[in-house]
DNA sequence: CACGCTTGCTAAATATATCAAGCATAATAT
DNA sequence: ATATTATGCTTGATATATTTAGCAAGCGTG
């Protein structure tokens, strides 16, 4: 049997994952760099976007996740530090229906997004 | 009023408490290497016991909280990933309707729909 | 005592995260 | 056109995590 893993490469889950945060909120990477108060240097977020980084100190995912809006559990998973189990456990065992790959949003927000994917799904058809 | 934190040394608040732990067991440092597979030197360990090491990576938190028995979310607050009003956030930051009404997402469409969410926070600054 | 073995620890070596500085190119202003 | 700036990226340096090898003290046994 072949048990190749799709071989994502160390660090790029995450890698893309942030990059499309930034770009989604159209900041420059110096941008993030003074909005973390010097936190994050510039340099090392662009290393970061690019799966050059192994294992990102959660102090650093934490204070990304602020800048960005997103859960901080959420960074941790896609930096590989809470497997799906793990997650379950951090996450869950206060309640908290795992399954939601979007995390943290108010009423209006989730109202807004489920209307734009609705578009997105709709537009694809086409 | 008097504001001082108790100006924990870097580490030794997690170190002694890996000590009670291990000795709880009455493993040795070796035990312990032998039954984190190899994830974790007893060498390193012993440093970490011993409040030498400032930010031991999660990896190795999740290995010993397995051995240990105890909970990986524990270890990673004893080591000041976690503050306590951070804890909150992991905790219980979902009491809000823990129905998250999107799901199954592609992951095209996860993409697009954090890029649309990071628009539409970011327009709501002004 | 001498021998093997265990234990906690440390020193030297290696790996990796992180940053400051700088480069190249594209955009913008003068 | 040219100077200025913004942006993404690479590089060299430093700090620190983590490992491998090894020491010194203790312990039981022949």
């Amino acid at each position: 049997m072949n048990n190749e893993q799709p071989v994502d490469p160390p660090g790029k889950n995450i890698g893309l994952y942030l990059k499309s945060l930034r770009e989604g909120m159209q900041m420059s990477l110096r941008a993030v760099e003074e909005a973390t108060d010097k936190n994050v240097s510039n340099a090392y977020l662009s290393q970061l976007e690019n799966g050059k980084i192994a294992k990102p100190s959660p102090h650093i995912l934490h204070a990304l996740a602020e800048v960005f809006g997103v859960d901080y559990s959420k960074l941790m998973e896609k930096a590989g530090y809470i497997s799906t189990s793990n997650k379950k456990n951090f996450d869950d065992k206060h309640g908290r229906a795992a399954t939601c790959a979007i995390e943290n949003l108010t009423q209006e927000e989730e109202n807004e997004l489920l209307e734009y994917l609705a578009f997105i799904r709709n537009k694809r058809k086409g």
